[in-house]
DNA sequence: CATGAATGAGTCTTCATTCAT
DNA sequence: TATGAATGAAGACTCATTCAT
């Protein structure tokens, strides 16, 4: 059965989105997105050239985005944290399925640093606001942890369509945030 | 020979604890765990049945802890909670390569669901303290993950030695928890 | 549309002399071929019905003029010899590319024999040669081989178009034969 | 059935070389090396660790040696010529099967630039050779392919243990050799 | 008790060839 | 006539698990 290009490539990115959010990139199999896509490994390989083609097809726009949203931070510590807020929660809005893939399991592939990376410059930026405030620093470091792993429980729980559940969230996260640390 | 017989069963827990903490369930090499504990394949499974056997070797000492605080937890909410964290700081601390592992890479594992078990545990408990404070419940869901990660994240760095910052980053959590939920 | 297939056809020879001559049979590849004569897989074979053929398409003329040479060749041991490697070089002048192609890579292939066949036929004449003179035969056998390896690379360095240093070689190669053997 | 591992790994050899001689390293196919020395592929790859290392293991001891003759050249050409005809005629006997495996196929593995060494130096010995008999040095070059294949085809034939006709075939190739050249 | 050789199914990837359109 | 999507078998290599010794 012959049928468009396009439809094809869709049922690839579909169904290796599942097996990519489900085992991460390194445990993923090509044979399993093949056939779950009703398709030969061979097929699969017409479409994208290997294993981190497809990964990147899939993970992409959102790794645009993110360097975007790096490249563009304010220097002052306050708004720092603010911007990369908002960023983070329009880019889980906008590539909802991407940003669980990317944090669940990109280990083994080239875009694992940029998730990396994100965590770190979240936890510098809390560093510098908790600095400002003359507080203990090194509690940027499991805050931002919390924070994203925080949104990402969010996401995956298909709930919060509003986005109200994040904004309720990251409020209570950042309330008041000099005076709760020591 | 029972003596010899547990020596040798040591120094396979101690080299698939390593293993299991680097790599988590699926990457884990039985090879590997076998040679880095100067011993062969064949000999390593006259001891543990198989990976996933092995691997519950393991894992097991701080499964049975968690299903006894499971199994003890107070009725009031607010005890409860109290509970619980401090029930996590200890497991922590006298089970941190074990807690690691189980929450660093269980998956495909049948301990995975103990990990997401605690996960509900702590969310239902904080869900019946928010209910209790005519707060929106929902929020319960993000900070259980925001804990967890956020606690993970310490115990990784291995720099909070005396549990101080673990005591900081819950009390940032959980101070005027009732004001900070819509 | 006759005059269309045979522009097409000689598209497909044009890259697949490349091809062949690159990488020898076994290690060409169909897709490259087809791709370098802008044109689609599916259709190339519809010119030529496997890779085989289309080798054999290449090789096609020079088999022909080797059969040619053979079927022509004088009964006295000694004119049949001069008769070979005057038709050796005529040949390797008219089809350069498609003798090295059929000398260095036809492996895999039913005019691999085509090749042995040559080299058997320079063999048993300088054989009858020696045997004429008295002369040890034995030895007919690494010089037909040295003949003909010493005339590709020749012809492998690009540099001997006037054809001097093939004249060269041979004569070096029969000067006086009779007294440098045993 | 449990086999002494020297027995399996002369399996083994046997039948790599057979595999090497008969298609080169590349087109070579550890399955049918497997399969050939009754053995499954994975148990192959329990001996060597990967196809060049299987490779190197046939073809090692002659690659040491092909070294050690490299480093003790004598300076003079003329009796550097000679030094090289006798140490490739040794070698040749003492590594029959390696020498034919080498040069018949290593392309795409690391011993390849051997063979194209040992090659490229005997070129040059026989240009300093010409070049001091005031002969066009051209020639070399064919002439050392020559010799080369002539050699290689003496050993295929696995006639002459004696050694005799190769003894006469570099004789046929370097008596009066100056006055054979233009 | 212990060894480590062997298996078999899995991994990603490539490629000649076919066939619906 | 031409396209290029699809197939299937093969390539090198890995690994949990079993079993003869």
């Amino acid at each position: 059965m012959q049928v468009l290009k396009e439809e094809v490539r869709q049922r690839i990115i579909k169904s290796a989105r599942r097996e990519f959010k489900k085992h991460g990139f390194e445990k993923a199999s090509m044979r399993s997105i093949a056939s779950s896509a009703n398709m030969t490994v061979g097929n699969l390989y017409r479409y994208y050239k290997n294993k981190e083609d497809l990964y990147g097809a899939i993970i992409g726009s959102l790794f645009d985005e993110i360097n975007s949203l790096k490249s563009n931070m304010p220097e002052e510590p306050e708004s720092r944290l603010n911007y990369l807020l908002d960023g983070f929660k329009e880019l889980q809005k906008d590539h909802r399925s991407e940003w669980l893939t990317l944090f669940g399991g990109s280990t083994g592939t080239k875009f694992q640093k940029v998730a990396d990376d994100l965590h770190g410059v979240l936890r510098d930026t809390l560093m510098d606001v908790l600095k400002k405030n003359d507080r203990r620093p090194e509690i940027a470091v499991p805050v931002a942890s919390a924070i994203i792993y925080g949104l990402n429980t969010i996401l995956k729980s298909e709930k919060d369509k509003s986005g109200d559940l994040a904004d309720d969230f990251l409020n209570y996260m950042m309330v008041d945030i000099a005076n709760r640390v020591a």
